[in-house]
DNA sequence: AACGATCCCTGTTGGC
DNA sequence: TGCCAACAGGGATCGT
């Protein structure tokens, strides 16, 4: 699943493909891609078409890439999407292509259409997803008074507020598990409830395991799912020590691993390394 | 405002 | 073996 490692990753395979290079000819042909631009694929086309892009940027899980005027692609690879470029064979579920002035091509790939592909003005961007979510948790992570400040009085569980984007951004399903698991946090913590001494072991442990997946090459659950830009698998899905090993024993204590379901996702633990408080 | 529930979507998996 | 329900989850939206 893209979390932010693996955004971060499309994110430095695109820089110098789309960086300084003008939009020639651009196809949307899934308008589900298009719903941020009212499902209007011909507005994506539209807003594109001998644009010139500035570079890659990115904020949690979005993607941005400025263009040469005050517009702005954003995307979103939801849970399946990725990016490939100079495809060489046919694939399906390719629901975006452009081919650039310097030769390149990108196309977006996303069975599932959970991701999408906009182009905003700048009073649009500020009303979308992407002006809502906090702090990104790798280049402008808070320090441990500003996390603080958004989780105090907070009832809702720590791995929920992980997961809204709001307080950090940045962190899905398998991250915000490991990350909670390393800082010894249970997942169930109302994020309130956490004092100092929490909230710097778990900013401390979501660098670690954001450092430890950018530098693996992102988890890559199955080869269906996400998959480096080049088409191979990353390859930190054995380094996992919590996420989807419920029913094994923890790699640090021997408990047997447990899962609860919040927020309507898995959550998975070490009861002996996350005991309830 | 905070929080939880629901929905979207398709490839894969598990049970019968 | 074959079929089908259940499952996976990021974010938007809605109800309380």
């Amino acid at each position: 699943m893209p979390e932010l490692p693996e955004v971060e990753i499309t994110k430095r395979h695109l820089a110098p493909v789309l960086g300084g290079a003008m939009f020639e000819t651009v196809e949307v042909t899934h308008p589900r891609t298009a719903r941020h631009n009212q499902g209007d694929p011909s507005i994506v086309v539209s807003r594109l078409v001998g644009r010139r892009a500035l570079g890659v940027g990115r904020k949690g899980k979005f993607l941005t890439v400025p263009l040469d005027n005050d517009m702005t692609m954003v995307a979103h690879l939801g849970m399946s999407g990725r990016f490939v470029v100079d495809p060489e064979v046919e694939v399906i579920h390719t629901h975006f292509r452009a081919h650039l002035g310097n030769g390149r091509s990108v196309e977006f790939v996303d069975p599932r259409t959970f991701g999408f592909i906009a182009v905003f003005d700048p009073e649009e961007i500020e009303t979308s997803g992407l002006a809502r979510i906090g702090a990104d948790a790798w280049e402008n992570p808070p320090g441990v008074d500003t996390l603080a400040d958004s989780l105090r009085g907070r009832v809702a569980p720590i791995k929920a507020l992980l997961l809204d984007q709001g307080p950090i951004s940045g962190l899905g399903n398998i991250y915000a598990d490991e990350s909670l698991f390393l800082a010894g946090i249970d997942p169930l913590a109302p994020g309130g409830s956490l004092d100092a001494g929490d909230l710097e072991r778990l900013l401390v442990a979501i660098r670690q395991v954001l450092a430890t997946a950018i530098d693996n090459g992102g988890t890559s659950l199955d080869d269906l799912a996400y998959l480096l830009p080049d088409g191979r698998a990353g390859e930190n899905l054995n380094l996992l020590l919590v996420y989807g090993r419920d029913g094994e024993p923890c790699r640090r204590c021997g408990e047997i691993i447990d899962r609860v379901v919040i927020r309507a996702r898995s959550s998975h633990f070490c009861p002996g390394c996350q005991a309830k408080r």
